[in-house]
DNA sequence: CGAGATTACTACACACCGTTCAGAGTTGGC
DNA sequence: GCCAACTCTGAACGGTGTGTAGTAATCTCG
């Protein structure tokens, strides 16, 4: 592998894993988080289960590699959303994230469970990870939603109550190193907002608001409407 | 069975029931709800795993009866909750309704994910059974809840945008025959306050906030302030 | 009370699953 | 060209849910 060019086996490998993952994907777009399954993508692909671990040390491994791509391709959908509202317009940046976050849900409800609920029967989510990374870059859209929302949003609330050593190290490191300016109670506004979007998502997504509702999207329009207002983005 | 008491093949089937229930709920806290095993089950009965083909006609039957169980002992922890407020205050009444989700949530972490998350892998609700009745009964508390703030909280958010069209068909039915004189907009309402209490919640028992803060507990409690504010609710 | 239907259970079989392991074949670096 | 690393096979182990046949106990009803 000395050479510009990978080897013949490295690319080989790095096109077998991906292919992997492609297929594990479409099978739990097809029968839910659930049904992936070495045996099936094995199959699949022309070979035995066995060889599945040359590339994954086990399924949850897997499961691991496949989360981390579902959270980055989560965060570039926000990422992207960001860039469709000025910045001087912190309410519609709200509103553009969040229409992102759902529309992203209910197109890829699995990959949204995946994140979100049981990934997988007895799949434990390893302590530090690819996944803890992207996981971050949410976290990151979050806080500037909130951040660029702060000036105006500020003013609307009390910001006693809470101090830095409320938050975990590594969320406090990321919040003040990229917005140096920002008091710990913007953190917990931010962790606030974020379960505000999760909360009817999570509902819908699981199917609790089928037997109440008719048009999920107008209530999750309405809520996010009365979101901006109660951080007083809007008049 | 003519009689007023049971057979007695009726009175061990009762009993080999709730004791197939006992250990499965055992199980799932020990283990969560992907480790709820017929053979498991079964061993621990000293029984063979066909056995419980006699109680339950499939695995999938077993967890519906679980999960209509779990709704109920929640509906009875929330109903209870509203006895503790006095009727003329509302926003007690909101709270402690609150708390004690968030209190039973946190107590029972599994029960929580069996009925708002995958309860299983490749599980299927059916699409009416116990389930959806006992759904009803939380449905109603929270219907009750609103139905007491409505007075209050009316005045502070235009009521407009909502038909009782926007809803299913049970839904309205339940809440015109409870609450005759709730409007469209107050069952709106009730779904966006389930939603509010429920996305903290979700984010917390997933384990979505233990890399981001120390104490959930003072997040979802400053939210649930938040909440009865901005419900009009409280000064 | 006693014949017949119903129920509870065992034992076995089937088709899956994740995981491991010895070995064969291939590739790549030295 | 040699030897190490890698990829894959095929078989095995223990686990799962689910059916089916047969047996024994229990209940129902004439």
């Amino acid at each position: 592998m000395g050479d510009a060019t990978q080897s013949r086996r490295a690319r080989l490998r790095a096109e077998a894993t991906s292919e992997i993952k492609a297929i594990a994907l479409r099978h739990m777009a097809a029968g839910g988080p659930a049904s992936i399954s070495l045996r099936a993508i094995a199959r699949e692909m022309g070979m035995t289960a066995g060889a599945i671990y040359s590339y994954f040390g086990s399924r949850d491994d897997l499961i691991t590699a496949l989360t981390a791509d579902v959270y980055d391709s989560l965060a570039d959908v926000l990422e992207a959303s960001h860039r469709t509202a000025p910045d001087d317009a912190p309410h519609e940046r709200v509103l553009a994230h969040a229409r992102a976050y759902r529309t992203w849900a209910i197109a890829h409800p699995d990959e949204f469970r995946l994140i979100y609920g049981d990934p997988v029967p007895g799949y434990e989510a390893p302590e530090d990870g690819p996944a803890q990374e992207a996981e971050h870059r949410l976290c990151a859209a979050l806080l500037g939603l909130v951040a660029a929302a702060w000036p105006q949003a500020a003013a609307a609330r009390e910001q006693g109550g809470y101090e830095w050593t409320d938050f975990q190290p590594g969320l406090v490191a990321m919040a003040r190193s990229t917005f140096p300016d920002l008091p710990p109670a913007a953190v917990a506004l931010c962790l606030r907002v974020w379960s505000r979007m999760h909360g009817l998502l999570a509902l819908e997504v699981y199917g609790h608001l089928r037997h109440q509702v008719h048009d999920p999207e107008k209530l999750y329009e309405a809520d996010m409407l009365d979101l901006i207002r109660s951080l007083g983005l809007v008049a």
